[in-house]
Formats: structure tokens, C-alpha cells, sequence
DNA sequence: TATCTTGTTAATCG
DNA sequence: ACGATTAACAAGAT
């Protein structure tokens, strides 16, 4: 669950469907996605009930009477509440619960799984520096985190210590919106343009979220998220007309990622 | 076989 | 100190 709308989407089934249950068991058939010995991850949360959930841009802050789980899904995966006779096929870890459900949790790729004591959350380095969540700011807020900086547009935006939660695949459509390239440079941006960004990081996130997430990830039930394909507006639109002019959306490389842009409503310069 | 990818860190260079 | 670039890491699809 890769980026803001769907990790919101998780961290509120978290809220609805676990609070309340109790960890028996952990299955850990991967143990590299965890911050320690499998044996010490197992004795930090066997017998802990699940209290609640928030997030912080990609990671999900599970709080249990014992300590923080904290899970960023990395480039995609799946968290399924079901039971152990039900399991999907694929899974890195699971957490039985004691009303002999369990969560099954799977990483298509990379993704880390971390216990943190309860009075230790800031010492969690890699949580610990994220920036603010992208829709918790005001337009204020955000003209003053663009401030001083210099660099590339895109790459202080998906980085996740300056705002949290926005990645590379909605980054398309957001910058889109704003009628802004990848690679401007922070410093050449008007403050009208600025507000432009601000509220198509707004909307680009949050007609994902209020649908559920994107397509391409499950739920806690296992169902699809309601953002389909075709709510994508020039994302992986390669060769297709802008729908704002007309000109073929291309895609190019930036940096090490790529980027969809119209060249026509997106100059760079 | 080679390349791509919804993430993040570390190393390196300027 | 900061920004840009690259590689690396548990995979899977094309």
C-alpha cells in the first residue's frame, strides 16, 4: 500500500476490524523485513492487544499494549484478516490473533515489519525523520517548507523527511494538476504556482483516498481499492492525448524514476 | 535474457 | 552541508 491514500485506507480498517484483538502466535517466514532477532520480534508482541492506529506518510503506527508495530508496505503488499485455513497463497508474516483469526501480511517486494518499545517511537530512526503528512498541511505551511530550498521539484517531494506520503505513482497526476515539470527547480516557482502544487497534492491524493485506495492494492478483506485505471488522468498514459490539449503524454526519465508529463502543459522552464 | 517498478537507505561525487 | 546520482535490497511481470 505504497502512498498516503491507501496506508490512511489500512491504518483506519486497522482501527475498525483489530482493536481489541490479542496476539497469540507470529509466523515469520521472512525474517529480514524485521529490526531484530525473529525470536526477540516474537516475545515483544506475543500477548499484546491491539489498541489502535495511526499513520505517518508510508508507515502505519500499530499501538498494542506492549509496544509499537510499525509496517511500511514497501513497493506494494497486502494485509489480510482471515483465518489460518484461509491463508493466501502469499505471505512473509502472520500474526495470529487469539480469536483464532489472523492477519496475514505479504510484501511484493520490499517492505519492514518493526517492533519499537512504547517510550522509544523517536529513536526509531527511519520513522522517526519523516516530514509532515502531504494532506495535514496548510498552504501556508507548505509555502514555508519550500522556502529556502533549492533542487528539483519532484525529488523534494517524494522525499519523505520533506512531506510524507506522496510516491511516484501519484506524483504524476499531482504534478499534473499543478501545470508543473518534474524537474523545475523549488526556487523558480511563482506563488501562485505554489498554490497550484498545494492543491493538486490535495486533490491528487484524496480522490484516491475517498475511493478506497488505488485498484492495484486489497483492503483488509481482501477487495480491491475503488481508484480504478481510469481515474488516473495522464499516470501511465504513455502516447495517449493530454486530456487538457491534446498533445501525446510522454514519459521520461527523472533521475533514477520516470515521470508522465504532457509537454505542452508542463514546460519545463 | 533484460528491463521495469507503488520504497528506502547508504555511498559517492561535486 | 546539501543536492544529484547510483547501487543495493526479500520479487514478479512483461
Amino acid at each position: 500500500m505504497p502512498e498516503l491514500p491507501e496506508i490512511a485506507n489500512r491504518t483506519r480498517e486497522i482501527n475498525n476490524l483489530l482493536v481489541g484483538k490479542q496476539i497469540s502466535t507470529i509466523d515469520i517466514l521472512q525474517p529480514k523485513c524485521l529490526n531484530m532477532d525473529p525470536q526477540v520480534f516474537q516475545k515483544s508482541l506475543v500477548n499484546a492487544t491491539i489498541l489502535g492506529a495511526r499513520y505517518k506518510g508510508k508507515w502505519i503506527f500499530v499501538e498494542t499494549s506492549q509496544g509499537w508495530l510499525l509496517l511500511n508496505m514497501g513497493m506494494g503488499g497486502e494485509m489480510i484478516l482471515t483465518t489460518p485455513d484461509n491463508l493466501p497463497e502469499k505471505h512473509r508474516l502472520i500474526f495470529h490473533f487469539s480469536d483464532q483469526t489472523c492477519l496475514a501480511v505479504n510484501f511484493w517486494w520490499f517492505g519492514y515489519a518493526h517492533s519499537v518499545a512504547v517510550n522509544e517511537l523517536d529513536q526509531h530512526e527511519m520513522s522517526a525523520k519523516l516530514g509532515p503528512n502531504a494532506l495535514d498541511l496548510s498552504l501556508l505551511e507548505f509555502q514555508e517548507l519550500l522556502g529556502n530550498r533549492k533542487g528539483a521539484l519532484k525529488s523534494f517531494l517524494l522525499n519523505q523527511s520533506n512531506i510524507a506520503g506522496i510516491g511516484n505513482a501519484y506524483i504524476h497526476d499531482i504534478l499534473f494538476f499543478a501545470k508543473l515539470h518534474p524537474l523545475r527547480s523549488i526556487p523558480s516557482l511563482s506563488n501562485e504556482e505554489i498554490s497550484n502544487l498545494y492543491h493538486g497534492i490535495q486533490k491528487g491524493l484524496r480522490m484516491s483516498l475517498d475511493k478506497g485506495g488505488a485498484f492495484y492494492e486489497l483492503n483488509l478483506h481482501g477487495q480491491k481499492g475503488g481508484f480504478l485505471m481510469e481515474d488516473l488522468v495522464i499516470a501511465y498514459r504513455e502516447d495517449q492525448p493530454c486530456p487538457e490539449c491534446g498533445t501525446p503524454i510522454i514519459k521520461i526519465k527523472t533521475g533514477s524514476n520516470s515521470s508522465f508529463i504532457c509537454p505542452n502543459c508542463q514546460p519545463l522552464i
